[in-house]
DNA sequence: AGGACCATCTGGTCTAACCAGATTGACACG
DNA sequence: CGTGTCAATCTGGTTAGACCAGATGGTCCT
């Protein structure tokens, strides 16, 4: 089946086989059983899920689920692997990204480079093929955000960033599904884009705080439908 | 020697180590006799290396630094080492670590619990104890300020900062070594808790604004000075 | 019911192999 | 002398098997 890439699969199936009071999971020996691969390979895999603090290796007792407020990297590592989020860390991360964007669309505006604007304008005229042909957005509203976190030439706000954005990703499909939610986005975007060009920072602040206000209140709908599901 | 926390001692050798121009690093077998462990212990620490986006191993090929631009998990590890950092990614830190922090005070300011006040209230305290005692300050700085972000009650914003505040822990005894800046830093903690205890979100952000206005005018100096020396 | 004890399980660690592709260098040919 | 070929060597990838010591859990005796 899935010969590597082994993380994603063992996170999933450790959060899946876990006991639910202790949190603790299966044997290592047990694990190198089910995966089919030896010993030393699980425990490659776990060095890493352990540094992301997923889980906790307690030497002669077993391997355990760490309490629910898993790392950054965790999380995103989770939504990758398709399992359930906790609807309030996705809330929190939508949260995060306002204070991040609307600071980085000043900083953006006082210090993107040619390069930054050229991206931009690339990544802008990708997004306006997609919808000319009345398809739905996709990884270009991604990368019009993280570019502006790039321009600001802050190269940690960059990486910062780059990490828990992909938290989100597995939404994107549901959110531009609506062809008008496309199409919007990418008007605002286009506006976004000029004041960053006329070098606005005050006009590319509040841009980007009035798009994002959209963007979280599609996300604070979500996470109500989900929790009237359960 | 030291016995576990092979990670750092094996980044800070591969570092050191490494090919200048390939970035090529001893092969598995050369690193496990060097640190006299067995090879399955290195590949454990490599693969977490790897994770982090220090290393990439090619196979059959060898080890080789990734460029220079690491992770933030990677700045953080490679300041824990003690290994050079490029002192315009540590500016690039403060600069975020400013943007988080005064909307931190905002938020804080509005979502504080009795919980957070007491814990605020604790570490001032040892604050005070230890420049009454003429010692200079230490974690109580860096504790204050990821408190304030946890009082936020946002969970993935408190993890985010985690990983990257233990980026300047090593430069904290130089900051406060001179007895004058840690009576004025707590001076301003002090007038911070105020601020935030008042429920007056405005003052907290200003007054936050203010205190790292300082610690950023530190920096700059800090790194303009390492930068003459080179 | 409680306490002492022992078989079992678990993570931590190491050794010894084999695989197959990348690398390297020697060697033969033009 | 340059160059192309090929085989020995090196490297990461992966596995199997073993031993250790402490944690665990059940049993049995008191």
């Amino acid at each position: 089946m899935s010969e590597k890439n082994l993380l994603p699969d063992l996170a999933a199936f450790l959060y899946a086989s876990s006991n639910a009071d202790s949190g603790r999971t299966p044997s290592e020996r047990e694990l190198a059983e089910h995966f089919a691969v030896s010993r030393g390979q699980i425990r490659e895999t776990l060095a890493i899920l352990e540094a992301m603090q997923i889980v906790e290796r307690r030497a002669k007792s077993g391997i355990f689920l760490t309490t629910r407020t898993a790392s950054v990297e965790a999380l995103a590592l989770f939504a990758k692997a398709g399992l359930p989020l906790d609807p309030i860390q996705i809330y929190e991360a939508v949260e995060l990204r306002k204070i991040h964007e609307i600071k980085a669309a000043e900083l953006a505006s006082l210090r993107a480079t040619d390069e930054n604007f050229a991206r931009l304008r690339e990544i802008l005229a990708r997004s306006e093929q997609r919808l000319a042909a009345g398809e739905p957005l996709a990884e270009e509203d991604r990368d019009f955000h993280l570019e502006i976190v790039r321009a600001t030439q802050n190269t940690v706000f960059f990486r910062v960033c780059s990490v828990y954005y992909a938290m989100g990703e597995r939404r994107l499909p549901i959110y531009f599904a609506d062809p008008e939610r496309g199409k919007r986005s990418h008007a605002e975007h286009l506006q976004i884009f000029d004041a960053l060009y006329k070098r606005d920072a005050n006009l590319a602040q509040a841009l980007m705080g009035a798009h994002l206000q959209g963007v979280e209140g599609y996300w604070k709908g979500l996470i109500a439908g989900h929790k009237s599901k359960d």
